[in-house]
DNA sequence: AATTGTATGTTGTTATAACAACAAAGGAGC
DNA sequence: GCTCCTTTGTTGTTATAACAACATACAATT
């Protein structure tokens, strides 16, 4: 396991020197595993005890809903972590699925271990739930943000709703987005053609300019929508 | 401040006892406060350090959108909490309010003391820390099923997700609702008079039986939408 | 440069949700 | 019982999103 100084750069583990992380690592017994792009890491309807982290390649969570089609959730990167939630909540089974997007190795945590600070009352370890809590807060605020911006019943508005707020999160009323057509279709729970269409539209009515997933706000419009 | 046998069955401070309670409360140095019906505890917009527990009373977190529309998010009542997102990322703003629905009062804890082990490193406090993450996993979760319920395109759609999520959780296909048509009407993101037409046609189709929140689901018929 | 594949934009049609306005039912208080 | 108010259901109209099918643009590979 070489993969301890890149640990110490992860929110998880921030904070702590790679000695701290190896006694972290043992004293919670953690696992690393290999998956093949592909191949399930957890399936939905499952519940599990870990949490994974992603320490190369990457992973998707998705939703296969009731009628085959799958829908990207996320995309999980190096450093970060997945299925925490379900982890702690352990009875709780998956509403998703998680797939390693190309060749991954992903170190599991026990959530039990985790979060009772072990008998050797290792300090590091409360300071490992103090990160914890704060990927929580980020990941729940990232859900809410999502609620947020499909709350509107026009696709419009929800564009209104995504747009100035990245360019209130960037700082620029030109920017670029992270996500191609169809996952920002995704994203607002729309259709993808009804999107490209609805830009179309707001494009003539001069509100942005539009290329791929460069965006340019005409700030005055913009604001006029509030 | 007589709450402190209240607080010992709330999610936040469970396991402790009650001096165990009064000392963290003292070295929190948690403050009490009153509001009246309709009185503002946090302003959209503003960006705030403290999480609230609901003493007694209860309040609204309240989305009050762009164009003047309020949506009630979420209804928090005594033992519970709120702000505890956006006190943990203290920079970001909050994108939604909190009302008092009544006559309220609420404890209101510092999360900076609260996320650092004292110096006077109390035992208590980790408990308090891992509570938290448990709070925070449970909301994390109801976010999430939301996000699930409402990424049905059509309204037939996210009524069977929710409905079926309810049977099973319920453990019966008789079951009632904690909302009533408006309330769920929010919570799928639709019409409210869509949403109870399309109930009258799921009755058509003989899917359902529906009085107020009372539901009774056809369990055949259900199934074969799996 | 040619080829294949993927992403994006466009259009027309259809389904359906929003909206508005009203009716009916339920509940609380007198 | 009656009044007032809130909740729920109904209907018809309109706006709009989904859908399907195709065209174009872009990218990667050979």
């Amino acid at each position: 396991m070489d993969h301890y100084f890149f640990l110490t750069e992860t929110a998880l583990f921030q904070g702590s020197t790679i000695e701290e992380i190896q006694m972290m690592l043992k004293c919670l017994r953690a696992e690393k595993k290999r998956f093949a792009k592909r191949e399930m890491i957890y399936h939905a309807g499952e519940s599990v005890q870990s949490m994974g982290v992603v320490l190369s390649g990457s992973v998707y969570v998705e939703n296969d809903d009731l009628w085959g089609n799958k829908s990207v959730l996320d995309h999980i990167e190096p450093g970060a972590v997945f299925g925490e939630t379900y982890a702690c909540v352990a009875k709780e089974p998956l509403m998703v699925s998680v797939v390693a997007a190309e060749t991954t190795e992903i170190l599991f945590l026990n959530m039990n271990r985790l979060i009772q600070t072990c008998s050797n009352a290792c300090e590091y370890h409360n300071r490992l739930i103090r990160n914890l809590l704060m990927i929580f807060a980020q990941k729940n605020l990232n859900l809410s943000r999502r609620i947020f911006h499909t709350s509107s019943k026009s696709i419009r508005g929800r564009l209104l709703s995504y747009l100035s707020f990245q360019a209130t999160c960037q700082g620029s009323y030109e920017f670029t987005i992270p996500y191609n057509r169809q996952q920002l279709a995704d994203y607002l729970s729309v259709d993808r053609s009804a999107l490209s269409n609805e830009l179309s539209k707001m494009k003539k009515d001069g509100l942005l300019e539009v290329n791929r997933n460069y965006f340019h706000l005409n700030e005055e419009l913009f604001k006029s929508y509030l």
